[in-house]
DNA sequence: GCCAACGTTGGC
DNA sequence: GCCAACGTTGGC
């Protein structure tokens, strides 16, 4: 295994032959997750729908919002450097009776400073965050689609072949990555 | 309302 | 650097 390069990254063609660590070997789901983000195209964001539902999104102006509030390490590191521009991401409602995905989404903006940070006032606001030196980001979502019906988390947890999602294995994480399969599945079961 | 699974903080 | 105490998220 090759030392971490510390600063800019360089470009580095060569197929990388390391064998992958089981994602849950150790508990290091996060690093895992932050490797991989390159590979990625799908998330999974949550929301209490009493705070922000998928209708509100699909009400709000270009059916688009800033993903902001977010104060989690793990989360914040998806929203600023996985997450790009066209990615598609559920909307699951959390805290709610059942929790489902309800909706598509799709990343309009990627990750920049989140200023609720800065904001004194706002119920975000965090010392440690300056606008010279942000802490905290978030993407733009704008809401593609409904899924035809949504999908409940026991559906889901029923599912052995999603069984390793993020979503279930993280579950307090608000931002998660979704695999392809795992997103043409729990797509399949909405249809 | 309870509790599991973390993340954060602070004493040492 | 360790770890206990505490706080938060979110499922049940």
């Amino acid at each position: 295994m090759a030392a971490k390069k510390k600063g800019p990254k360089t470009e580095d063609r060569r197929p990388k032959k390391t064998a992958e660590p089981a994602p849950h070997a150790e508990g290091k789901w996060s690093e895992w997750f932050a490797r991989k983000a390159r590979e990625r195209r799908y998330w999974l964001v949550k929301s209490e729908p009493e705070v922000f539902s998928f209708d509100d999104l699909v009400r709000a102006p270009k059916r688009t919002t800033h993903w902001d509030g977010v104060r989690n390490f793990a989360a914040r590191n998806f929203l600023r450097d996985g997450m790009k521009l066209g990615d598609h991401v559920f909307f699951y409602h959390s805290m709610a009776n059942p929790q489902v995905i309800v909706g598509i989404c799709e990343v309009v903006r990627e990750g920049y400073p989140d200023p609720s940070a800065f904001d004194k006032k706002s119920y975000g606001y965090d010392e440690n965050s300056k606008p010279d030196d942000p802490q905290w980001y978030m993407v733009d979502l704008r809401a593609v689609d409904q899924l035809p019906r949504p999908v409940t988390l026991p559906e889901i947890k029923a599912r052995k072949e999603l069984a390793d999602m993020a979503l279930i294995r993280i579950g307090r994480l608000s931002v998660t990555p979704v695999r392809v399969k795992e997103w043409e599945t729990i797509v399949k079961m909405a249809g």
